[in-house]
Formats: C-alpha cells, sequence, structure tokens
DNA sequence: TTTAGCACTCTCTTATGGAGAGTGCTAAAA
DNA sequence: TTTTAGCACTCTCCATAAGAGAGTGCTAAA
C-alpha cells in the first residue's frame, strides 16, 4: 500500500483530528480547520481511497471518517514522527526520580505515577526481573516458636521473605550461622549450583536448602515480580469509555493478574530492552482490550534485570506522544537500575 | 425517633426492596410483592411518615420512595439484624487460607480477593503494622561498589528493604559484622533506645544506625502499610455508576494513596479490634464518597500489630451480608496473624 | 485532475402524546 | 380511631415524528 503525500497528509489529519475530538472527521472541516490548499470534494475523493485501503471507516453512509484500527497500525509503524519529549519535561520527571527516596519500590511507584499522569491513562510498570535467579544471600530470622522468617536475596537485588514453619523451635544463633553457611556457599549459584551443594549440609540445613529451592525454582518460573499500576481512574473520563460496561472489560484486565502477566510476557519476548511495542485494539488476541489499545516497553539490562512498563489507554490515543514518554521513562529506569542493581 | 412495629417492618421492606431493584419503592408494589396484610393505602399513609421522619425521600412528587442516608444509618443501626454467614462459605473462606502460601502478602491480597468477590464490591486491606515500631534485625548485604541493601525487621514481621549508598566501600564481612552487632544490641529496643545505643558502634556504625533511625521513624509516622486493593471494577456493574463520571469519583479515593490512609486511618482511631465502622454516603466529611459507604473492620492484635480491611460499594449495600463478610475475614485474619506474627 | 453543485442519507435534537406507576386526599367502612 | 376504596393528579419513560445539521457520492464543468 503506498499513498501519496497528500493521501499521507490527509490521513494524518484526520486521525489528528479524531484523537482531539472523539469524532468522526468530515472533509468540509478538515479543509476549514486545517486551511488547507483543496476543495473539500478532492478530500472526500482522498478519503473514499483510504477507505478502500481500510485505513479510514465510515461508521455509516453520511458521517466523516474514523480511522479503523489497521489505519493506527500504519499510522504508527510508518506516518508517526518520534518527537522528544520537551527539554522541560524530561527534567522534571528525571528530577523527581532522583529526588525521591533511593529505593527500587519508590521509582517503580514513581514511573507507574508519571507515566499515568503524563499520558493521561492507565499505567503499568513491573519490577525488575531477572531471567534466571541466581541465588545471593540468605537469611533466617526466629520469630516465634517453629516460626521462622525466611528473607532470599537474588543477585541483582530481587528480594522475596517468607515465613517457615521447622520441625522444632531452633535459635537465633543456630539459625544464622545455617545462613551463613548457605550464604557463603552457594553465593552466585543457581537452583542447579545450590542442589548440589545440599549434601554438605546437615539435616536442618538440608530442609532449608529444599525451601530455598522451592522458591527459587517459583521466582524463575515466573514471568514477572510484582505489578504497579497507576491512573485506572483516567480511562474512565475518555468518552470510548463512558458507558461503564466497556469501562468495566478494559479496567477487569488490570485486576487479572494472570492475563496481564501473560500480556507481558507474550510481548515481552517480542521486544528488545530499548524496543517499543504498541498493541492497538487487542491485536485479534486480546478480547479484553478490544476497546484499547497498549504501548509497551522494556527497561534494565538484558543480562540481568529487565522489566516492563507501559501505558494503557483508548485505542484513539496521542501515540507520538505516548510513546516517547513511555520510552523516556523506560530509559530513566534503565539507568536507575543499571546504577544501583547490576549484577 | 421511635417506629411502631408495623413502621419498622415497611421501612426494613423498602430497603430491601431497593437494594435489590435500585428503584424507588412504589406503596402498591410492596403489598403485592410481600403480600402485606394491608392496603396500599396504609403502606402510603406510613411511608409519609416515615418520610417526615426523613428516613425515606421521594425523587419526585409522583414517584415511589428511596431511603436517605440517614435511612440507611438507622437502618444499620437499629433495625439491621446480623446474619452470620452461611457455613458453606465460611469454610470455603477459611480453607482458602489455610490453603494459600504461608506469607502475610499472600493472605492480605487473598482477603482482598475474597471480600471483593463475597460482596461484589471494591475492597481494600491494609498490612499489618505496629503502632510503635520495635527493632528487631538488621541486614547489610553489599551489591556493587558503594551500594548496600539494607533490610531492617521488625518485631511482628514487618519487613523494609532500601539501598543505601556508603561513602566508600566495604566488604561484605565488614558489613555482616556490624550489622550483627547492632542487630545484637538493639534487639527489642525502639528508636529512642536505639538512638542511645549510637555511641557504643564506630564511625561506620553510627552511619547506619543513622539510615535506621530515619527509616523507623518513617515506619512510625506512616499510619499504615501497604494498601492491597481489589474488586475496582466491580462498584462499575452498579447502576448508581453507570455514568462513568460517577464512578471516576467513586474510584478516585482508591487511587490517591494519601486520601485513603486519611480515611482508615480517621476511622480506625474510632475502633477496636472486632469493631465494625460503617461510613455511609460519606458522612459529609468525605467529598468523594457522597455515593459510596465504605464497611471497615480492624483486625490484628491491639499489643502489637493491627490492621484494617473493609469494602467499598455503592450506598445501596446489603449491609447485613456485607458486614457480616467483612467482620469474618478480619476475624480469619487475626487468627492468622496472632499465630504466626505476634511479638 | 480538481472543483462546484446537488440530491440524498443518516444522526441528533426537540416536541408531542399516551401509558404506567405512584401519590395525596377524601369519604366511607370497620 | 384506624383502615381502606376511590379518584384526580403528577411525573417519568418511551415511542413517534419532524426538522436541523453534517456529510457523502456523483456528475458535469473548469
Amino acid at each position: 500500500m503506498r499513498l501519496t503525500d497528500r493521501q499521507k497528509l490527509i490521513f494524518t489529519l484526520v486521525i489528528h483530528e479524531h484523537i482531539q475530538t472523539a469524532q468522526p472527521v468530515g472533509s468540509k472541516t478538515l479543509v476549514k480547520k486545517y486551511n488547507l490548499a483543496m476543495s473539500s470534494a478532492t478530500v472526500r475523493n482522498e478519503m473514499a481511497v483510504l477507505t478502500d485501503y481500510n485505513l479510514l471507516r465510515q461508521p455509516h453512509t453520511s458521517a466523516g471518517r474514523v480511522p479503523t484500527e489497521e489505519g493506527y497500525r500504519f499510522f504508527v509503524g510508518n506516518l508517526i514522527h518520534k518527537s522528544a519529549l520537551p527539554t522541560n519535561t524530561r527534567r522534571t520527571i528525571t528530577h523527581q526520580f532522583y529526588q525521591s527516596r533511593q529505593d527500587v519500590e519508590q521509582w517503580l511507584k514513581l514511573a507507574a505515577s508519571v507515566l499515568a499522569n503524563q499520558s493521561q491513562a492507565a499505567s503499568l510498570v513491573t519490577a525488575p526481573h531477572a531471567e534466571r535467579a541466581i541465588f545471593k544471600h540468605l537469611e533466617l530470622i526466629a520469630t516465634r516458636g517453629r516460626q521462622v522468617l525466611m528473607v532470599l536475596v537474588l543477585m541483582g537485588g530481587e528480594i522475596r521473605q517468607q515465613f517457615i514453619t521447622l520441625v522444632e523451635a531452633v535459635p537465633q544463633e543456630r539459625l544464622s550461622e545455617i545462613a551463613n553457611q548457605i550464604s557463603g556457599q552457594c553465593a552466585r549459584c543457581d537452583a542447579e549450583g545450590i542442589a548440589r551443594m545440599r549434601p554438605r549440609f546437615d539435616a536442618l540445613g538440608q530442609d532449608i536448602v529444599d525451601i530455598l529451592l522451592a522458591e527459587m525454582t517459583l521466582i524463575e518460573e515466573s514471568a514477572t515480580g510484582e505489578i504497579y499500576l497507576d491512573g485506572m481512574t483516567n480511562v474512565l473520563s475518555e468518552p470510548e469509555f463512558a458507558e461503564s460496561d466497556e469501562a468495566r472489560q478494559a479496567l477487569h484486565i488490570f485486576e487479572e493478574r494472570s492475563l496481564l502477566e501473560n500480556l507481558l510476557s507474550s510481548t515481552m519476548m517480542n521486544t528488545d530492552v530499548g524496543g517499543i511495542q504498541v498493541l492497538i485494539g487487542g491485536e485479534g488476541t486480546w478480547e479484553e482490550l478490544r476497546q484499547c489499545s497498549v504501548v509497551l516497553a522494556r527497561y534494565g539490562d538484558p543480562n540481568s534485570l529487565t522489566g516492563s512498563v507501559g501505558v494503557l489507554g483508548p485505542i484513539r490515543m496521542p501515540y507520538d506522544r505516548t510513546i516517547s514518554t513511555v520510552q523516556f521513562v523506560a530509559n530513566v529506569l534503565s539507568d536507575l537500575v543499571s546504577e544501583t542493581l547490576a549484577v
């Protein structure tokens, strides 16, 4: 599909106008509003062509034109001009990050909040997660009776805590001793390596190692760690979600952790760090997202920890701006992660 | 305000019917539907009285009656008969908890999920939080260069982790040594006690103690820990939130952490563990909740850790059932907390 | 190839007229 | 004194109709 420059112009303007007004765009309006040096009839003819190409669509015979999903895809793939975020916006965002507490969780929450505010849509951010869990440090803390708090630190700073129940009460000194042994001998090992070390420990130590291994397997199997969401109410202000049924369907995906993980992992597989993935209207796969678009980026260090950041909004979304914002936030997070967390 | 038995009956039925249908309730319908042994005219007269009492309201002159907020309050305060949750529902819920991973975070998420499903409304659960932060254990883990991961464990199992940057790189052995010293000498101390111990440590140790103190103060100042939310999309299915503006207003409070904390802390001050607080229509204080009711309970052990569980839904809410559910979940959490976390 | 003109189409808004549900009041019945 | 039947009245909701407005496709002229 090859468009003339004039067709590109008209198509871009239709998208632009429709994103602003949420209404079908007519030929006359377009000519008047953008002072086009051609008549509405010409625009009409070109629109007819674009409609043939399935880039535009008429809600009904005598209405203006609306971009199709395919149209949006074509726009994002071919016509969009990536505008960098304004310098002062960039500065404000960066500032907020370096201002905040130096804590991964804070950063991720902040990233979600920034994305939600900048894009006026819903945002999602996953915690950085290593593809392979590499053990770093273990801590055992007696709480009461046979209850022990196990804190597991992975290379890269992922932390998991869990209460475990031993067969009998064990004094803190003994627990510390075991934890130190394991920490010392298994540092930088993956699950396999730890399994090999298992025989070196005494009975209690082996029990602990078993729990540790189970936990590490669990971590490796989960595609993503914690997910931070924000700005869900933003999408409620969009006219396409005025009827709460539509809104419920769209927001439902945010409450179904498994759906969300699916979406993230399946799109992340195709995206490198630094890359951007744009899902428009569910792409035929995600029934719940039929009315939505998702812009996702991957951040972190591909050799150690990566996570995703993204925005979910209506299909009628200012893609250029959203993409720049998502990309920028991803970069900021990448920097922060590699500065503080990298292996 | 003293009601005759017949007035109580009619009032209760109006509430019951309105909760089911979301429509104004007329005298004729009421007589027919509930086979009342009186004529619609009698019901009409009683309704007029109840309207005088400001328990009922007419949306317009010739419409049926709708409970006022005051009416709901009167109902919850005086007429409600607390029905225990059905045995098998209770069993199902308990089962889910003991089935799940033995982990506070899991329990809280599960609690939120159970509440949301059972009440078909939005739910909120706060992590158990001690009024006074009592130090238990400190861990320092070298990551890279001057970056150190600090893991702070409080009595009761609250865990905070934070990256800190030291003035110079310090080997892990030295870090462990300091952490052990502090853990050993400051165990069971509050912030004040730790401050008194500060001179005992060397320069590096004192730096760490300062960071530790800052963190503990922060924890003590925050009214509540993590907040888990669920079921937000449930409220979107209620007819009163069909227009997304209303829904946005209601859900907004869930995204403004500070609002939520305010709400929780100010209501929790008036509630003992085991008690229930019902906020109807924002009670004049919470503008955002004008269309909503909130049922909150406190769980945990008043001497150590407490948290809140609650449900947010439309004012037209089946209070009896919601209250039982919230209370039951609060009890389950109390049990779990006192079994595993108590000081 | 572009444009002016025109007939036509479809939605959206507004007005109109019941149908339906419910009320309050009055006077009769219990 | 309390309850009830009856009745006039009120207000919403819904379907129908008419007109305005915006836009289209087509044709013929520029």
